[in-house]
DNA sequence: GAGTGGTCTAGACCACAAA
DNA sequence: TTGTGGTCTAGACCACTCG
């Protein structure tokens, strides 16, 4: 079932991304969208506040809507998974596990996924043939056992969790900064100790908040940046000052 | 004139802030809500939204709304200026030009800004007295007049720009990734040549579309890093690949 | 002052989750 | 089966922008 504010949504991103609406043209008034698509200003509303949530358009009282850009945004599954956003995006990419074990949890990492035994694994992604990402995931103990049980070349932990057991990430937490690559770090993506990396840092939880993993992944400097468009009133980027006494 | 459904938003985020809904509890269903502040549905519904929209809150359907976090999240303003993002994080701040000159628009940024001539300004920022952020800015032609008789020490461009011609910084375009730290770089932040340097470029625009700035941003590693919070439904924030073949 | 988006209401029906 | 959130309607009033 899709919802009828979807349709138009999609109508009118359509729109936007084919020149029809340039960018800084106007948009029509909501009476005007309602009567084309027959629908209650409600409706049209809710099509329009979609737009507005992507970043596609911007939205003041008083004021007709104008277009802001016409670049498209991507899902949530394509954030928090490197193989899906990559089978999107068209690239080649692969992964490899190298190196795997369980242990008991850290006291944050209790904190964050609620304690007892976990499964730390150590990947390595490539983009294109060309290693990008080290990723270091720690998994609760409740899906420890079934992300053990998979191939080390396992393209998507992510969708492989989904057919398995049906488990869906719902919400995640991400915290980017950058850092210098270690030994360990720089020999597993070819460059030299002290490059600058790239690096997320992210919590995710399935629908009922519960926390699913943790983990640490860093990208090599040069081959993949995040974007992001915001607004007065919606922003949901955050900058954070790094304790500046004890650096870690 | 504050709407209705954010005093209601207000209210039921101060009760998540102060653990009266702990993180993973259920939120009251729509109907008590509504019952509670004596207000429509549809109301509550709209505060409640606004609550999902900062990730404070998970939400689908069938399900009662649940607790996903506890932390405050950030306005627009102090995403997107330094100053103000200091002072309402209780920082020690500062900040001085390094250098301005007019010059023409190269393509680049003619196809942000709108061409002609530009105003580029080099700034170093500080926070607890250590440099952290050297800043790039490119101004428009329209505002370069404004910017240049800013003192050089002036601590708020935003706010300067806001104060003397009533300009709004309204929409913001950011991409964030890692570099290493040229002579310069290093030597205006006090690190070692090559040190890891979290970038931030962006382009500001006001409530109508029209560009006003863009910067490229560096911070020195482990002084700043940049939050996020998303879900399945809302996703602010895109990864995106540098072309492989043609690094820069 | 006319037009536009923002807020709010009241009620209906549907899809989904959980017991 | 019951309760919950998701969608949609229709209409009202308000705040704001702009000519």
């Amino acid at each position: 079932m899709v919802a009828r504010y979807e349709l138009i949504a999609d109508e009118l991103r359509e729109e936007i991304l084919s020149g029809a609406y340039p960018v800084g043209s106007q948009l029509p008034s909501e009476a005007e969208l309602a009567g084309r698509f027959r629908a209650a200003r409600g409706t049209v509303r809710q099509a329009v506040a979609v737009l507005v949530a992507e970043g596609l358009v911007g939205s003041r009282q008083g004021a007709r809507r104008i277009v802001l850009g016409a670049a498209r945004s991507q899902s949530f599954a394509e954030l928090h998974s490197f193989a899906q956003w990559a089978r999107a995006g068209g690239y080649r990419f692969g992964g490899q596990v190298i190196e795997q074990r369980r242990r008991r949890a850290s006291a944050a990492e209790s904190a964050r996924l609620g304690g007892g035994e976990v499964l730390e694994v150590l990947r390595v992604r490539t983009l294109e043939d060309e290693p990008v990402l080290v990723e270091r995931t720690v998994y609760a103990g409740w899906v420890a056992s079934v992300v053990e049980r998979l191939p080390a070349d396992c393209e998507s932990v992510t969708e492989a969790l989904y057919d398995t057991i049906g488990l869906v990430f719902a919400y995640g937490e991400h915290l980017i900064d950058a850092v210098s690559a270690g030994v360990h770090d720089a020999r597993l993506l070819g460059v030299r100790r002290g490059s600058p990396l790239l690096r997320q840092r992210r919590t995710t939880t399935t629908h009922e908040g519960r926390p699913v993993e943790t983990s640490d992944d860093r990208y090599r400097a040069g081959s993949v940046a995040f974007s992001i468009r915001n607004s007065i009133g919606a922003n949901p980027l955050v900058r954070q000052a790094i304790d500046l006494r004890s650096r870690g």
